[in-house]
DNA sequence: CAGGGTAAGTGTATCCATGACATAAACCTA
DNA sequence: TAGGTTTATGTCATGGATACACTTACCCTG
């Protein structure tokens, strides 16, 4: 009983990761989705993942996927583990889990070519995505809900912005996730009170009058990862 | 590509079930923990699991084991995935996955006995139980805390109760699963707004005022499981 | 059968968060 | 300098949550 014995019958259970990566573009929350090259569903889009190694824990495995199946190089700003999906018959090749994860990734990395077992990587609006592969619309879809819930924490939405951001790009992301419009003066009074922000310089000299910059105040309590 | 061909480094990862399944028990929240009898951690308590089969659901897995472990006859009220646990080194006899799952076991469920590979199976007090196996602490304080998450939408609570139940019971219900004391005003106000409890025949001869019995309506709608 | 013990049951006032809603201020450009 | 465009701001009504103390109903015992 020192080294691996399982019972036979659970030899041959493969488990995966797969990836749901958000970031905002354009105005529009986006999903990081690869076109597979070969095995099953070829040529269609699925979600970036791939299966555990052997010694490795299953955020570092999400983390890889993501980075060799897309050439995305910069470290998501949330990564969270949100459900695992074993039905038998999930995948045509035999049984394999995959533990979804949702990762948020900052505003403009969008730079991203396909990679290892894959013939392109691109950015789709996360609420009308192409026709996916296996369960990933699934898996998509609890993962933009899990988004949503999030959200209510509001930490999270500061992920999606660069360091200094003005209230209405805020406001923005927050309408791109829930999918629906939100009252500016609410939206205001709400943000400023929960203290997680702090203001700087002016700037922003687009049209119409400049917005006030902010910043994410230092951090008081860690949320739930 | 047809049948399953999965890399070297993945094939030797164990995917299991574990199960924190909850009751009340004189007032209090208690889990359901079996004592090993071989392997790695014998005698040691821990929840309730093992591996899934080939052609097995994740919660037919978790119910498999619940049953042949603890001779627990009854169906789980409740039963829901909340997180996996695969750090490398959590088991010591190899990479084994665990899909960790929280159940509801109705009110007065408490006989049950040791069965396939365990010598014994009781009910602990969930807040303060004893020593646990493998990372099963840490299994169990997330389980306590999705409980507790479950309960703000309130029809979870009454899973814990008979049919019939009366208002101090399910405050009490509440208060275990909290570990803090409630208003008794207040939470009867909450609890009958919500609209999901229909009166019946008064009763409850005990010392004291009589207490309405309460039943759950019909249910409107399911929560997500 | 009366009084004491015990647990169930009830109402009000306050506070805070949320949602609806319209106008003024700042900058740019033509 | 006038018009366009976007940021910024305050009030009122509503609903939900919290704090808090006394009355009612039944049982048991003397």
């Amino acid at each position: 009983m020192d080294t691996l014995t399982l019972p036979p019958r659970a030899a041959h259970v493969g488990l995966a990761v797969d990836v749901a990566a958000f970031a905002m573009h354009e105005g529009t929350l986006h999903v990081l989705l690869v076109q597979r090259s070969s095995g099953p569903h070829a040529e269609v889009w699925a979600l970036p993942g791939g299966f555990v190694g052997e010694r490795e824990q299953l955020h570092e495995a999400a983390l890889r996927e993501l980075r060799e199946e897309t050439s995305v190089t910069l470290e998501p700003r949330h990564l969270e583990q949100f459900y695992t999906f074993g039905a038998p018959g999930r995948d045509p090749r035999g049984r394999i889990v995959s533990v979804a994860h949702m990762a948020v990734l900052p505003y403009g990395t969008v730079e991203v070519h396909g990679g290892r077992g894959v013939q392109d990587a691109k950015w789709f609006p996360a609420h009308t995505p192409p026709p996916l592969a296996f369960d990933h619309q699934e898996i998509l879809s609890r993962a933009l809900k899990r988004l949503q819930v999030r959200l209510e924490y509001a930490q999270l939405a500061l992920e999606f912005l660069p360091e200094t951001f003005t209230l209405p790009e805020l406001q923005e992301v927050h309408e791109a996730i829930l999918a629906r419009k939100l009252d500016k003066r609410n939206f205001r009074k709400r943000l400023l009170a929960q203290g997680l922000l702090i203001a700087s310089g002016e700037r922003r000299s687009g049209v119409g009058r400049p917005a006030q910059l902010y910043r994410r105040v230092k951090s008081l309590r860690r949320p739930q990862l």
